[in-house]
RNA sequence: GGGAGCUUAGCUCAGCUGGUUCAGAGCAUCUGCCUUACAAGCAGAGGGUCACUGGUUCGAACCCAGUAGCUCCCA
């Protein structure tokens, strides 16, 4: 291999991942390994890749990849949802600038359009996943609406409409004027928004007008010609049936059991009485416009009151309007307004924050209707969904999500699953010409149904339902139906990968889609569909807010990168995301990335200089046994963190390992002295295939994370030759070996050391270069003179000694608890000196204190536990004895 | 309005069952270095009243109560 200066993920990139593909990496099969699955959250099939994907699926990747390493039979499965309204939406988009009305075509020309700008538009983000490096099996892709799928839908609908846990009603629903379909409540975002309360009279009929005069208050919103009332939307008050006042409003006691009139259409409404008015909101006064607000609506059903739906379901207005009909409702809400003003109905109107809900599909204001819809039993569903979470056998991750996820089941309502579109799945309901009608899977078998009560009916008779369902609906099966596992429940597949074993996903959708998932699973297979949730955070900018379009302030995944590669971005992205937190992403985080990468090339680059010479002999067995250990100490430690999901903590346990171990110290203390003129370093032979041992098992640790870097190193020729399915990919990860933790504290001293020396060094601004003698006067057990090759190499010394006795005009530190000194040549600062082991002395004769504090108190000693206490005399004696070395130190200075 | 959560260094976050020489990491900052792997780098350093107030305890970043600020979910 040529050795270019730094990393270039380009071209590294392309070639492996092609690799792996031609090489089948990503193919799983069931066979008798334990599987390991991963269905893929289907990303928007109408979608392109954003931050909140990469994020998504590094992880999933991450884990995928690490799962392929430790033997498992690893299969994660990628694939797109319809996304019913979204692409809808964009296919009406794109028809209108051809000049074609979605209205002038039949639902099957209409389909075969948007089937179109799927196959055109629908595989984008999928290739954008390959970049990343998404190492999923490919074959197994799935788009909601294949055949397949499709059908597996309509069984699963058959299925629970059998068993009673779907029925159709009218109902108050969310309906998005834009997309002309109802939404479901999840699909409902809530805003806050400047509006206008109006308040508005209301003239009172003649009779109670006569009555009321005796009764009358003072009060200027109830005089004895008019009650006023506020509203935020007084384009609805054509559709009043009833004004509210709440029966213990003493301003209110004479209009009890009388009637008004609705300003300009001057039809007549009564007065009710209700307990549900706040008297302090507004006037007191309520109007109640049953088909056209929830609670309303509720309020109506209560009194009984008729239902006058004056909105088209494009948002204007209809002829029972009577007025403004036609116009927008927003519109017909300023043009009111001034009629209002004109008949001298408005009062007055004042400004008036309120939450509005808005499509989260469209971003239209969404509009209470009541329509006859078709919706999902929850309460059933809910509660074996429930348990399973609460009893542990789904976990979610983090665990702060439970009390959210119980909280959202046990106050579950139906779920509207109809949604008046054509992309999607057809409701299977077929009405018969009585109004009847019959659910069953085709046609044909709902007419064998039909004719069981009327035998004369013919297929030309049943008429399927418009609506679709809605896209979660479909999703709701996914870890099953990716498996075929609805249409065929015993087949090899789903019995070998299923219940799956991570999912990665969104908070934003644990109802929409992890909950559903759960419910279907329950109903379908009596089983979990995963065993553990892993819930990332939202990727934010670093000023905190959501990145989004509008904005501007996400940044383009592909270009990122293209700027840092896959590898430095997927290491950026891991960096700052601790599960179930937000991440403030910023790119200087995938500038880390890359610098890594950089590094670990680098490192290789060091290595790949070296030439074995067989004449010499090894002198670095400490430093190799070191790396040994550490290495087998940090692969533990990474090891714990991906049971726990510490993504980011495995990956910077790995990051400090390569970095600062491996790179700063191993590779520092086993380096050859540079031969000036010799095209090759020479080394020893042992030293030489340790080191190239270590650099093959960090590469197999630092591959689920970077795998473009780490497959292009692992075949270069350093390694020797390599078979063609030789790859990291598929290395297993080594096994754990021995620890020695003597070793590992005994070189952290020796690391002290050699740190204390260099900063002697460069405050005292003297070269690196120039060596200096150093002595130590050991109290604690450790052998120096093993260490002593270390320490003279790395800390550059000349002489090393083990001494008895403070060694006079130099100057000293202290490391673990032994004293070292260093000569120098120069005048040493008496008083810094001074200052500074003064400072040290006051410090440890404070810590000494409290740890005497402690070990005075009767109850601490009666109530601490037993390897506690001997702790603090471990303290103490530390303590103790750096107490003394430092008063000696300075009783030398003094002299 | 109801519920949940968060607040630790300039930034992003660890800190497990209250007890290690426990106040940590990475980045950023500062100082000195173009030292033959790497300036996308090396060597070193500084930086925090653990939001605030009280309580429990021999001992609190950690447990409890209250206060403030922020975030999310539901109505």
């Amino acid at each position: 291999m040529t050795i270019a200066k730094t990393y270039s993920p380009k071209e590294a990139e392309d070639k492996w991942y092609n690799y792996w593909l031609q090489h089948n990496f990503f193919r799983s099969v069931p066979d008798e390994r334990e599987p390991y699955t991963i269905v893929i959250p289907p990303p928007n099939v109408t979608g392109v890749l954003h931050m909140g994907h990469m994020l998504n699926n590094t992880i999933q990747d991450v884990l995928i990849r690490r799962a392929r390493m430790k033997g498992k039979n690893a299969c994660w499965v990628p694939g797109t949802d319809h996304a019913s309204i979204a692409t809808e939406a964009k296919v009406v988009a794109m028809l209108k600038e051809r000049g074609i009305n979605k209205k002038d075509l039949t639902r099957e020309e209409f389909l075969k359009y948007a089937w179109e700008w799927k196959e055109k538009y629908g595989g984008i983000i999928l290739e954008q996943l390959k970049k990343l490096g998404a190492s999923c099996d490919w074959e197994r892709t799935k788009f909601t609406m294949d055949d397949d799928m499709s059908e597996a839908v309509i069984d699963y609908f058959v299925r629970l409409h059998k068993k009673g846990l779907i029925y159709r009603g009218v109902r108050m629903i969310n309906w998005d004027p834009q997309g002309k379909t109802a939404v479901s409540d999840e699909e409902v975002i809530r805003k806050e928004v400047n509006q206008k309360l109006y308040y508005i009279r209301y003239a009172l009929s003649p009779e109670s007008k006569a009555e009321s005069l005796k009764s009358a208050s003072d009060s200027e919103l109830a005089t004895s010609d008019f009650i006023t009332i506020a509203t935020t939307r007084p384009e609805t008050i054509m559709a009043d049936a009833a004004i509210c006042i709440n029966p213990n409003d003493e301003r209110y006691l004479h209009l009890h059991g009388k009637s008004v009139f609705i300003p300009l259409i001057n039809r007549e409404i009564p007065v009710i009485l209700d307990e549900y008015v706040t008297m302090d909101f507004g006037t007191g006064c309520l109007k109640v416009t049953p088909a056209h607000d929830l609670n309303d609506y509720a309020l109506g059903q209560k009194h009984n009151l008729q239902i006058i739906d004056i909105l088209n379901d494009d948002g204007t207005l209809n002829e029972k309007a009577q007025i403004l009909v036609g116009e927008d409702r927003f519109a017909a809400r300023k043009k009111i307004a001034v009629l209002l003003e004109e008949a001298g109905s408005l009062a007055k109107s004042e400004d008036y924050t309120s939450q509005i809900g808005v499509s989260e599909r469209t971003g239209a204001a969404i509009e209470p209707k009541l329509s006859m819809q078709w919706f999902c039993k929850m309460k059933e569903m809910a509660q074996p969904a429930l348990d399973y979470v609460l009893e542990g056998d789904v976990k979610l991750i983090p665990d702060k999500f439970i009390n959210t996820y119980r909280h959202w089941m046990e106050n579950v309502r139906d779920w509207n699953i109809s949604r008046q579109l054509w992309w999607g799945q057809r409701i299977p309901a077929y009405y018969l010409p009585n109004g009847e009608f019959v659910v069953a899977k085709t046609i044909e078998e709902a007419l064998e149904e039909a004719k069981q009560t009327n035998p004369q009916l013919t297929l030309a008779d049943l008429r399927q339902e418009e609506d679709v369902l809605d896209t979660w609906f479909s999703s709701g099966l996914w870890p099953i139906s990716v498996f075929d596992g609805v249409r065929n429940p015993d087949n090899a597949e789903i019995n070998y990968y299923y219940p799956t074993n991570d999912l990665v996903t969104a908070p934003e959708i644990l109802f929409f889609w992890v909950a559903r998932m759960i419910m279907s699973g329950h109903e379908l297979r009596n089983q979990k569909p995963f065993t553990n949730v892993y819930l990332t955070g939202i990727v934010r900018d670093k000023l905190g807010r959501k990145m989004s379009k509008q904005l501007g302030n996400s940044p383009d995944p592909i270009e990122l990168m293209g700027k840092y590669g896959a590898d430095g971005v997927r290491v950026g992205m891991l960096m700052c995301s601790p599960a179930g937190n937000d991440l403030m992403f910023d790119e200087s985080y995938c500038e880390q990335g890359r610098n890594f990468a950089n590094k670990i090339w680098n490192a290789f680059k060091l290595i790949q200089g070296w030439a074995v010479d067989s004449s010499l002999t090894n002198n670095n067995k400490i430093a190799i046994e070191w790396f040994d250990s550490r290495f087998n100490q940090a692969m533990a430690q990474i090891e714990e963190d991906f049971k726990q999901y510490r993504l980011s903590e495995a990956l910077m346990a790995t990051y400090k390992l390569v970095w600062d171990d491996f790179c700063a110290w191993y590779l520092e203390m086993v380096k050859p002295v540079y031969q000036a003129g010799a095209e090759k370093q020479s080394i020893d032979a042992e030293t030489y295939a340790a080191t190239i041992g270590f650099f093959q098992n960090i590469l197999k640790a630092l591959h689920p994370f970077m795998p473009f870097l780490t497959e292009e190193l692992w075949h270069d020729e350093l390694f020797g030759e390599r078979e063609a399915l030789d790859c990291v990919i598929v290395a297993q990860l080594p096994q754990i070996g021995e620890i020695s933790t003597q070793l590992i504290a005994e070189i952290e001293i020796a690391q002290q050391v050699v740190a204390q020396v260099r900063n002697i060094r460069n405050s005292k601004q003297l070269s690196p270069k120039e060596a200096l003698p150093l002595a130590v006067k050991a109290n604690s057990g450790v052998d120096y003179i093993k260490y002593q090759p270390i320490i003279k190499h790395l800390g550059n010394i000349s002489d090393f000694n083990i001494v008895n006795e403070a060694v006079a005009g130099a100057v000293s530190f202290i490391a673990g608890t032994d004293e070292f000194y260093v000569t120098l040549n120069i005048e040493i600062d008496v008083v810094a000196e001074t200052e500074r082991l003064q400072k040290e002395k006051t410090y440890l004769e404070g810590f000494l204190r409290a740890v005497n504090g402690k070990l005075g108190n009767e109850k601490f000693m009666a109530n601490a536990k037993p390897e506690i206490v001997e702790n603090e005399l471990k303290k103490k004696a530390d303590a103790e004895s750096k107490l003394n070395t430092v008063e000696e130190a300075l009783r030398n200075l003094a002299c």
